[in-house]
DNA sequence: CCAACCATGTAAGCTGTTACATGATTGA
DNA sequence: TCAATCATGTAACAGCTTACATGGTTGG
């Protein structure tokens, strides 16, 4: 499953929608960096529902299409996905965007391994700074990898400003 | 032209390098990013080599296979992308790396182009904040935003600092 | 001599991009 | 009625990932 797959079933669970309203919110937030244009959703769409992970429903009153609806199956891989242990820093923002609002425990636990992530990862750069394998590097090599670090600490220092946001209130 | 297929470039003028070398790079610093594995490597080199951007070359002494060198078409591409506006600020980062060290002024035009594309992505989430586009939006995707918003500042903040190191010295 | 590393590739499969095609509905 | 927008797709193509295959060289 790609972020993409993912991210469409996590729009789905909060509320069922049409191929076109799940098109617009891509189109219209900054959600649009995991996907763009009919031609990647409407085949991953397909694929979720031969893979049983959504169904379409047709009714709820409107005239319109059918809205694509969660599957048991396909609410227990996003839970799955939710939970799973981070590894990539830019899909772990994905993540949290869908984490169930009241399952508090949840979102501070993402909250600190987020962090954890972030700091090791961190460390990594440093570490590499430090070492023989930044030697041979032009200047502008080193001055690259510093960017990376700040983009590094300033996720962990949202981490820390918003787990303050979810324990103090 | 992908962006491996420009860090290949790049390397390859930095010093010419046999397949493999460059395969060392990509494993042993955080261009690794760009890349992974020989699948994708070679393959790629090859099509520049096709496309008459890179050339093998035998000797230099060494009784290793042939290194890869630039050619003179290879140059312009690698230097037209480096002059190009900034659209992506993740790929600006790889040519960042590439810029020559002697071209300060290029240097400078650079950090201004990367700061203000980093300013006017900000303003663009800050505006999509303010909206009503993000009206229905769940607390956790603002939050999510929020995140995005403070790897933009840190990275306009990298070219601030970045332009000091490089006009004050 | 054998393990490790040098060194280069190929093939299958999946995703995504671009660009095009189609038809229905609706507001001016 | 005509343009815009709703709404859904398809086809060609390129790129990457994974996994496998192949041989040479070298240090212990």
């Amino acid at each position: 499953m790609t972020p993409l797959g993912y991210a469409l079933l996590g729009l789905v669970q909060m509320q069922p929608r049409s191929g076109y309203a799940l098109r617009k919110v891509f189109e219209t937030t900054p959600l649009g960096g995991y996907s763009s244009s009919p031609g990647s959703i409407y085949p991953a769409l397909k694929s979720l529902e031969k893979a049983a992970l959504l169904v379409t429903r047709d009714p709820a009153g409107k005239r319109g299409k059918g809205e694509y609806h969660l599957t048991a199956e396909g609410g227990r891989r996003l839970q799955a996905w939710l939970a799973s242990p981070i590894d990539n820093l830019g899909e772990a923002m994905l993540r949290f965007a869908f984490l169930r609002d009241d399952d508090r425990d949840a979102i501070l636990a993402f909250l600190d391994a987020f962090q954890s992530a972030a700091q090791s990862q961190s460390a990594g750069l440093e570490a590499f700074l430090a070492g023989d394998a930044s030697k041979g590097m032009p200047a502008k090599g080193r001055i690259a990898v510093e960017h990376g670090l700040r983009q590094l600490r300033a996720s962990a220092d949202w981490a820390r400003w918003t787990r303050e946001q979810y324990s103090t209130d």
